[in-house]
DNA sequence: TTGAAAGCGCTAACAG
DNA sequence: CTGTTAGCGCTTTCAA
């Protein structure tokens, strides 16, 4: 197609036999400096280049990598892809992008299309089973995204520091009656974030944390959440992540509802929307970019094991304080506290 | 990698040449249904994949398709890139997404990179100049989105339209002062809306359009972008896209103007976003992953010209009204009464 | 340091 | 309808 021009075609011009030239563009040391100089120009001269499919036929290697995401829509997904396109052509492969719609199916579907044809490949919260899962990545090197599974490489992010950031932010503020609005009960990070709370309780006597129940992660998610947070009294509502903060942000604006005078909110992420609404969403950072810039590490890792990059187990993350966030209406002033009895009440379990 | 079983395992177990299953599992209708099922068994059984560098090999396809876009964060590009991946998917061909974070350089880099490995290229609003890109193009099946160029497919919506129908809206409001906060000058878009706008102008007698200037089309454009408009004087501002009518939106706010009471804002495109705030922006909705689907189907057509699926010049576009626009606070009332002198430019200026 | 030869897995003539 | 043969473009032994 693009160019018909063969390894022969260059070394009929450079006067050597195919292979030099094969060695000349892999191997480099493998052949005189003046030769090398000699075939690197005829390539030039002719716009060689190497067909691909002829060379992973023969090494097996492709040289791509696969990623497969629930939602490109998404600008958590976005993220984490702009991290994973990046480092990956650093390292000189080309990413296969497959969105699965947030349909199982078409996941499994993706994988099996893409596997065949990729070094490797990375799977972002996959809805699939763990069978599935361990089924399907069988053969193919696979890094995980916010999903742990034994025997397969993942990458994560710290939720109980997540959590604990948050919880402490409103703490502080003087928040002691906090509802989360949680994820996907199917989904692993959400569970991790309620164990999350629990520890996080520990630390922090006199709060009360209400789960307000289970949703889907988008903003209307959050539009659902915001009435349950409202009727259960709670100065302060934390969200499963940034798009249901938003939703979360706006019901609330649409019953008048004052944020953050009537009620605090903070978010998890930091997409980038969480900075276009106003007031603008206190959220707790992830490294979204560096979780794909990451997860293509590990893979490379997977791949060729000499000389391994580390990763720390889970990425940190940040507290990023914005306007969502204030006193509650009914704080105690600083200076003379102790209202609620210390330690008292502790958290409700989950419904 | 994947699977180690070939074509001659395969053709083994079903008792028959290599040949005859290649045959099977492509041109499906050259063999005999007896043959045919029992070589798909057989293929199933030992869970057969087939080499795709093998195929693409002979073949000289290799049923991939690349996308370059600046940015994939940009929910504009990750929309047209969801269009993109979804249709292609369907036809049987994965892609490749690369993202040139906005840098000419990578751009060609990418696209170098890619041509090698698929039958076909989708270039998102590249960077690179007319030369650059006619050349780097050249015996690739490309398809352009969002710019025109001789001798290469493109996809576009209806720019012209698209003014018209933004335009239209607030005349209709009667708004008859209007600042255009315009998108890049190298903006083959932008072009077309400057110039659309002045074919509408024609249309509507007495309107006012005033163009002030050229921003980086995001958030932080806009919000630049603001009070320019406010100093205008204009009672409505059109911006070259949402992520901008956001900012502008964001930094209106900051400044205590009042949306729309006292300036109505326009954005264009309806990226996601433009609901996640308040007030909702009224905008005009480009069918972004339509645009994606359309560059596929464009493709396919290079590819494959016999059964053509036809797609309009430039694709349709549809005004959304929400909460960002309404009639002007020196609004003559529709009733009759003159208020303010006939052909005023009334403004609000706070300085 | 280089060349000759072999073959990766598959498909496309061409016979049968 | 099916088998045989040949070869896509490249890398990689193995000799020289």
């Amino acid at each position: 197609m693009a160019g018909a021009v063969t390894v022969r075609d260059v070394a009929r011009l450079a006067s050597v036999s195919a292979s030099t030239v094969s060695r000349a563009l892999s191997a480099s040391d493998l052949v005189a400096p003046v030769t090398r100089q000699r075939i690197l120009d005829a390539a030039q001269q002719l716009g060689y280049t190497p067909n691909n499919s002829a060379r992973g036929l023969i090494t097996g290697r492709t040289n791509n990598f696969g990623l497969v995401v629930p939602d490109l829509e998404n600008p958590y997904f976005a993220s984490v892809t702009k991290g994973v396109q990046g480092r990956a052509l650093r390292e000189g492969y080309a990413v296969f992008v497959a969105d699965s719609d947030e349909d199982v199916r078409s996941e499994i579907e993706l994988v099996r299309k893409l596997a065949s044809q990729v070094d490797g490949l990375i799977l972002c919260s996959p809805r699939m089973s763990d069978e599935e899962l361990a089924d399907i990545t069988e053969g193919t090197t696979t890094v995980l995204i916010n999903r742990r599974l034994p025997e397969v490489e993942s990458i994560t992010v710290d939720d109980a520091e997540i959590v604990r950031q948050a919880l402490g932010h409103l703490y502080a503020l003087g928040h002691r009656c906090v509802a989360y609005a949680g994820g996907p009960a199917t989904s692993w990070s959400d569970g991790q974030r309620r164990h999350g709370i629990h520890t996080a309780l520990t630390d922090l006597p006199g709060l009360e944390v209400i789960e307000i129940g289970s949703f889907t992660p988008v903003f209307g998610g959050g539009q659902s959440a915001a009435d349950l947070a409202v009727a259960t009294g709670a100065s302060a509502v934390l969200a499963y992540n940034d798009l249901m903060a938003l939703g979360i942000l706006s019901r609330l604006q649409a019953r008048g509802i004052q944020v953050p005078r009537d009620m605090s909110v903070v978010g998890i992420d930091d997409v980038n929307a969480a900075t276009l609404v106003s007031p603008a969403l206190t959220t707790v950072r992830a490294p979204l970019r560096k979780v794909g810039t990451a997860a293509v590490n590990a893979l490379i890792d997977g791949i060729r094991p000499e000389n391994p990059r580390l990763e720390p187990e889970a990425l940190p993350v940040q507290l990023i304080v914005r306007s969502s966030t204030s006193v509650p209406r009914s704080a105690v002033p600083l200076t003379s506290r102790e209202e609620a009895g210390p330690n008292e009440r502790s958290s409700n379990a989950h419904h």
